[in-house]
DNA sequence: ATTATCTATAGATCTATAGATAATGC
DNA sequence: ATTATCTATAGATCTATAGATAATGC
């Protein structure tokens, strides 16, 4: 009975500790990775510390992965958000969205999604190791684009007032700006002692909060939150799916 | 004449190269620390890499710091906001200024002050590596000094419709948020053909998009425009003059 | 036989210290 | 004598590879 404890069925030699948890080999180090690389950054991560999280010997490591590097390229590729995605379903709705509604819908996919990923891993590509290498550019290329959708959809919403002051590019970097907040907002939710989610009323703010960077009046606002919010389960089923 | 080229007055062993350039050698290090910091991130830049960039021999470091970590804690030192000047001499204005005035100024003053601090250094703060470490402490509560001071303002500002979606906490860092673009901003920058300085116009954006966070009207925030650009210089001056 | 681990270690760093040396300045 | 550098190097990493080993599965 004693034995019960550790699950051992797979080939192998059996690991110095014994394997606690059902994720796979390679799943158990890209977490431990995650939330080492967002802590600590990357270069400050050794696969040592990673592989002692895991429990396994450093050297194990190099089974699953090439190298350190291959598991950082890894956790981007999962963890970058799905823009082209989120973007095109909300633009293609039936019955179209209004702007307004439609921008309001693409912040609280958007925080929702850097809200509720592991380890906050939306952080790692604002490490400075990661902004810089080749390896990144696949992932800086996706972020324009999601970029450029921001602009896209504030140059239908904005003001004129608003658009007459700075220019689309930048726009649209504001509201990007503002919905990563939430990986600060996450940063200091570490120090405090209870262990909490971002609210639904924390994204509502920060969606309304895109809709005034704009220029939207508190009405239209309004309304906007009133149809996104019934739209938003339908937008995170995927993900939350993917994430279990 | 060729020997015109070498500024050496002082004592010590000359350098292996020839000293180029007039700043202390304290400077020079911390000049070149800064730079590499920002782009490669403190665990990835060594000691050899920055005494190479100054011209010294790496162990040549250890007679002007006591290590790595001392020359990111003088960074600090040097570079975090002095907030606490700023916003006190702001509220203190005689004639007083009305709120939003003094938010849209406390947000001018700000972003020059990212803007224009040599090498982004901005960035530092951000820094995984740093966020963590006992010595960020000193650091961290001037940042949280900062963020109680655009909360107050924005409690006396902001609309009540936005008042009663937000908890003050949040609407400080929001504004924040939007003031660190201006780091994120001048990353981008880096990849530009030309090298630019963050425009007026740039800044004011940002201090309007603060506002209108608020729910500030378009109205008031021309008014406080008007009023803070011709502020602006008086509360650069001594920050400009430490610079050079 | 295949798989997933292990142990051991080479080779390349990197930080920091010890002690020598080449200037200036008294 | 003081100052600011240098050379040399110890000691502690850290990454990645080679080869052994202990399971499962055919």
């Amino acid at each position: 009975m004693a034995y019960m404890t550790t699950r051992r069925s797979r080939p192998g030699r059996p690991r110095h500790v014994p394997d606690s948890g059902t994720a796979s080999p390679r799943d158990q180090i890209l977490d431990a990775a995650a939330r080492l690389f967002v802590s600590q950054g990357f270069a400050a991560t050794s696969t040592r510390e990673i592989a002692d999280q895991v429990g396994i010997r450093q050297a194990s490591l190099y089974y699953h992965f090439a190298g350190k590097d291959e598991i950082l390229v890894e956790l981007l590729r999962k963890s970058v958000r799905p823009t082209t995605d989120k973007v095109d379903k909300i633009l293609n709705q039936v019955p179209p969205l209004d702007y307004e509604t439609a921008l309001y819908l693409l912040v609280l996919v958007d925080v929702r999604t850097l809200a509720d990923v592991p380890h906050n891993v939306g952080m790692l590509y604002m490490l400075p190791d990661v902004t810089k290498g080749e390896v990144y550019d696949e992932f800086r290329k996706e972020h324009e684009e999601l970029a450029a959708a921001y602009a896209d959809l504030a140059s239908k919403v904005a003001s004129e007032k608003v658009l007459e002051g700075v220019s689309l590019k930048q726009l649209g970097n504001m509201l990007i700006q503002q919905v990563e907040g939430v990986i600060n907002m996450r940063t200091e939710m570490l120090n405090e002692d209870s262990v909490r989610r971002i609210s639904c009323p924390e994204a509502w703010a920060i969606a309304s909060s895109c809709l005034r960077i704009c220029g939207v009046s508190q009405e239209k606002i309004q309304a906007a939150n009133e149809v996104a919010v019934d739209m938003l389960d339908d937008f995170l089923e995927d993900r939350v799916r993917e994430l279990a």
